[in-house]
DNA sequence: CCCCTTATAGAACATTTTGTTGCGAATCCT
DNA sequence: AGGATTCGCAACAAAATGTTCTATAAGGGG
């Protein structure tokens, strides 16, 4: 009963989003407009109009497409140092290889002024928070954990440090750093 | 023998730069123009277009402006819960209070594309990383500090989280929270 | 396969924003 | 007081931003 998307729809807002992304990421969120991206696809500026009136919209949505993560299984079979290491390590490839850690800045810096990216933020940060307390909590289960560890505190730095050096700081994330943060974090939460 | 400049040039310099900092503030980077400016102060957009003819160089110039930060006079005299508690209170309400906790993101944003905005991040980081550093090297000398304590990740989580809640996650920093954190390195830090 | 619906490209247009220039008046510096 | 500099303003030119209409093409249902 429920009547099929025509493809001509679906085909134009990919690629109109798709060059928004890469818009974004080369030049900012100034830059994308429906005359810029019209010229980028060859998509008419009055289609685009059509479909996203307000330019807000048609960012918002580029932010949505191109934050979209690639779901992680969560590796939980301990021990911690391992389970933690592997995610982490997967957030810092995310971060220093995928569209989101180019895109990241800009959609902070539009959630300042716009509900809608604050949401798309609030999503995508809720997920990844989540998968870090699965690996503490799996932890826990298994008694590794140290009497009285500040499980929060610990899910906070795990991914507060990495998302400071790359989106903030601008410094590089690489697997030295990476076996340092992790021991870190793994020195507090274990039995000693 | 320095001539001292025209005060009709630093006032609507000023005057200018305020107000984008205000745009800046309420509306984002997209909204700082010269025209904006120019009809939220009443100086003239061919004035305005003398000053700064790139509306980069303009946004710049406002976020310098932004992230001069109150110089705050680091404290040292120990014990490190103490001065920590001190020192990343003091940020925290630089966060929560003052202009740079709002602008910060537009600032990171504009880094991306924007080497010129990257140098002012940069400045600003280096000058509270060294601060925060001080405080742990002074703590090293009078021996509070374990064996093998990672000073370096210590600096870096002391400072990552309250950037991490405020500007990416949107979390809120308060006293409660503040404390949870200097526990939290601490218990890192310190000789048990 | 044909017909009806829907989406698109393109042009033509109005509107707004963005730069540029020249000049008289006001302000500053010496 | 006199010469230089800065300002505001107005008149422009150029470009970006929206809007609307029409012919064409593509899809979907019967």
């Amino acid at each position: 009963m429920k009547k099929s998307e025509d493809p001509r729809l679906v085909a134009t807002r990919n690629t109109a989003l798709d060059a928004a992304i890469e818009i974004l990421r080369m030049e900012g969120v100034l830059a994308v407009t429906h005359g810029a991206v019209s010229a980028k696809t060859g998509v008419s500026r009055s289609t685009l109009y059509r479909h996203w009136p307000d330019i807000v919209q048609l960012r918002n949505d580029a932010f949505k497409r191109a934050a979209t993560p690639p779901k992680i299984a969560a590796k939980t079979n301990g021990p911690l140092h391992a389970d933690l290491s592997w995610m982490l390590g997967i957030l810092m490839s995310a971060l220093n290889e995928t569209q989101w850690g180019q895109i990241a800045p800009q959609v902070m810096a539009a959630a300042a002024t716009d509900d809608d990216a604050k949401l798309v933020i609030n999503d995508f940060m809720s997920e990844r928070m989540a998968t870090v307390r699965a690996v503490f909590e799996a932890a826990n289960q298994r008694g590794e954990l140290a009497e009285g560890a500040p499980i929060e505190g610990l899910i906070e730095t795990a991914i507060s440090v990495p998302y400071f050096r790359k989106i903030i700081a601008g410094l590089p994330l690489d697997h030295e750093w990476l076996e340092g943060h992790v021991d870190m974090i793994c020195a507090l939460a274990l039995k000693k």
